[in-house]
DNA sequence: GAGTGGTCTAGACCACGTC
DNA sequence: ACGTGGTCTAGACCACTCA
């Protein structure tokens, strides 16, 4: 009776019984958190064996549809309550003397607890950072590495580069939390930035990030770089954040010119 | 010789097959364009089942680090030349009398033939779009529907709603390239955009869009909304573009406030 | 302990690309 | 014609979850 399956077709069996899932999960008639049939259902219900059934289910785990669990089941993802990374344009306060940084205070303000570990290192950094930077052959920068928790879950991971040529003698390179923030140091010592460059790219995450930032299968991860220039258009910091899709919308805000 | 691979670890033997082979990728041993092993070659060498080699494969092609063919073998992926979608944060050119739109103009600023069609229809829109265009239950939209194609290949997929109460008796609802833009018609009939609210979510394609744009596996895309608002702060359109992110950065420029 | 998904093997036939 | 990946079957053992 369930049965728009044919064998004889030209589209591989497993592609049916993805399509034949997928579009129960789309149309509703699986809602998210419900439970697919088990693997020995399917087969039996499409006449398949168990690796064409686990093809299947394979292919809507790596579109993010679903996620399975050893002596579980197969479920339907349950939309996650999305999180912002409100990326602000205009910036009237950004020398606001917060107790807090900008992150802390956002997250704050949903009413989530925020988490923060920094790691601080000397590094030659990648050809792209390194470019971003106009940096000469061999120059270094100080890496902080930031890793943010919400609620105790992994949430972002983010490196800033800075050129040792500017911030070698600051607390920057100290492996110490900067309540008022990286980049209140860099305007104190003459490189306030007034200008940004953002890059946005998207690709399936690295094992590392994977590990992480407990991403499951199927799950993009956003790249977000930020270069930031002073007033010279010198540009005095990069960082690049690892955002994972599921868990994170990025907004701008833009005012055209009056 | 080459065998880090070791039968009894707890790691799944097609997770060590995909390691060794992923990091051969990243190291550079094997470099994009390169083809890998044949499966029959990987089968012998860490003596497995061709069925537990293609997990190993597969797992990397869903990570987007290969694709493969029938009768050809398995692949790096050649890191494709990037375009741009440079989002103008400014727009000091926007009234600008130019015979293009503004894409058309950047993609050939770029070297690159560009190509677009264009259909339109009045629809009720899907639940987010109409909540950011804060409609009443039942109103409709008109929805221009763009498939973009630079050098013949498809490349990006855009749909732009209106609200029918705004629109009905504009060159919009016509099936017809607007040369000047649609934002300029919304600007004739008194509802220029002063502002825009930009989100940005990254997810896997639906099949669809996996036919339309022709996305390899393991290549998620970028949907960006961009809601534009008129000087009294009512929406008047909302642009909802799909981006394969093999082929798109995108890209903000931000000055601070002065 | 019963039932679930996770891993793995051995073998088969087919469709496509290249030569 | 040959070698490649694409699909599929039948069966096995294991690890985990839940009642």
């Amino acid at each position: 009776m369930d049965v728009p399956i044919d064998p004889h077709s030209s589209r591989a069996l497993y592609r049916q019984l993805a399509d034949e899932l997928r579009s129960k999960i789309y149309s509703g008639e699986l809602k998210p958190g419900a439970q697919l049939p088990t693997e020995r259902e399917l087969m039996e219900q499409f006449d398949a064996s168990r690796n064409t059934v686990r093809l299947a289910l394979g292919q809507l785990a790596n579109e993010g549809l679903t996620v399975s669990g050893r002596g579980r089941g197969h479920f339907v993802r349950a939309s996650a309550p999305l999180l912002f990374l409100a990326t602000r344009s205009e910036s009237p306060d950004r020398r606001a003397n917060t107790a807090n940084d900008a992150w802390t205070t956002d997250v704050t303000a949903q009413g989530r607890t925020p988490a923060q570990t920094i790691e601080v290192s000397i590094v030659r950094p990648p050809q792209n950072v390194a470019s971003l930077l106009e940096l000469e052959e061999g120059e270094t920068t100080a890496l902080r590495t930031r890793l943010r928790t919400v609620d105790g879950e992994a949430n972002s991971l983010s490196m800033s580069y800075f050129p040792m040529s500017i911030v070698a003698t600051t607390e920057i390179v100290q492996p110490d939390d900067i309540v008022r923030g990286a980049n209140r140091v860099l305007a104190e010592i003459g490189h306030d930035q007034v200008r940004y460059l953002d890059q946005i790219t998207a690709r399936m995450p690295t094992p590392d990030e994977r590990d992480a930032l407990r991403i499951g299968a199927g799950i993009p991860v956003h790249e977000h770089v930020r270069v930031g220039y002073d007033a010279d258009d010198v540009p005095v910091r990069v960082a690049v954040t690892v955002l994972p899709a599921d868990r994170h919308i990025i907004q701008y805000e833009l005012a055209n010119a009056q």
